[in-house]
DNA sequence: TAAATAAAGGATATAAGGGTCTTTTATTAG
DNA sequence: CTAATAAAAGACCCTTATATCCTTTATTTA
């Protein structure tokens, strides 16, 4: 066993936040009601102010869209609901999930692969693919559609 | 763009260097010289000390052997290089990666699917059954027919 | 205009991964 | 037996992700 378990991951915990947080204001906000970072803290179980944090960078990358004040609070344009995830993931971690090599060599490519390219760029392309080809609307319908938790 | 560039990765550093120290000894141990953790750092230019603990831990864990003493070193028994890749990707990063949520919820199963569910499924166990069936022989022998560079 | 509300922003704290250094233990050569 | 060698082990530090708190700004309602 690892003597230190680690939390191995694919995406950041910042980036699984995000894209939870971003199919919840698409479920619940309507043009009546925004939906606040407490409601969504609260609805999804994720530290608030940590959240906040998350859904503030959201906004200044024009992924999802908020207004201050009473019955303020994060919603999504029509622009924002035709927002790819691979776009979210790209802005919480960076450009580098999809391209880095799996051992972390630099000068990895398909001309000079490292010991498990091969076995490796599968995999991460065809998430990517689907990542980038599934927008924050059809994310939101299919949860919708299947009765996905949350 | 992130505000803070993550460097976001699948498997952790210490995996990483974990699997190409393997390689590396895989293809330069013969049974009239050992591999030395200070010939293996300045091999795959890795910090020598950290590399150590790696190797300890790697050694502890029966995926690899040493001895101790002049002319000591690490190599791999007949055992050893039967050891498939994802049993050490097993110890370096706990046994979570090829089976916790992309989203990182605990519930999520085929029956309680995430919303990114289907979509990270195919992929990840398509790598995971690529690095059960891979032993560190056969991809030392890879590595070296392709000539690649560790 | 004042009070209330909620996001934005900044400062700070905590935990884990990554990395370094020193001491101990085992082994070998002389 | 002694000296040299190299892994094992433990203590420690640095950086980053995660998380919390407090203040500021914008907006709305009374």
């Amino acid at each position: 066993m690892a003597t230190t378990q680690l939390e191995s991951h694919v995406l950041s915990k910042s980036c699984q936040y995000a894209l939870r947080a971003v199919v919840y204001i698409a479920a619940r906000a309507t043009p009546g009601h925004l939906v606040g970072a407490q409601e969504i803290a609260d609805g999804l179980d994720i530290p608030k102010h940590f959240l906040s944090k998350i859904l503030q960078q959201l906004t200044r990358n024009h992924l999802i869209s908020s207004t201050k004040g009473p019955h303020g609070g994060f919603f999504l344009s029509e622009e924002n609901e035709r927002v790819t995830i691979d776009r979210i993931v790209e802005v919480m971690d960076g450009p580098g999930l999809f391209k880095a090599c799996v051992l972390g060599m630099p000068q990895c490519s398909s001309d000079h692969p490292c010991p498990l390219h091969t076995q490796a760029v599968e995999y991460r392309d065809g998430l990517y693919n689907k990542l980038k080809r599934l927008n924050i609307k059809e994310l939101a319908t299919v949860v919708h559609k299947e009765n996905i938790q949350l």
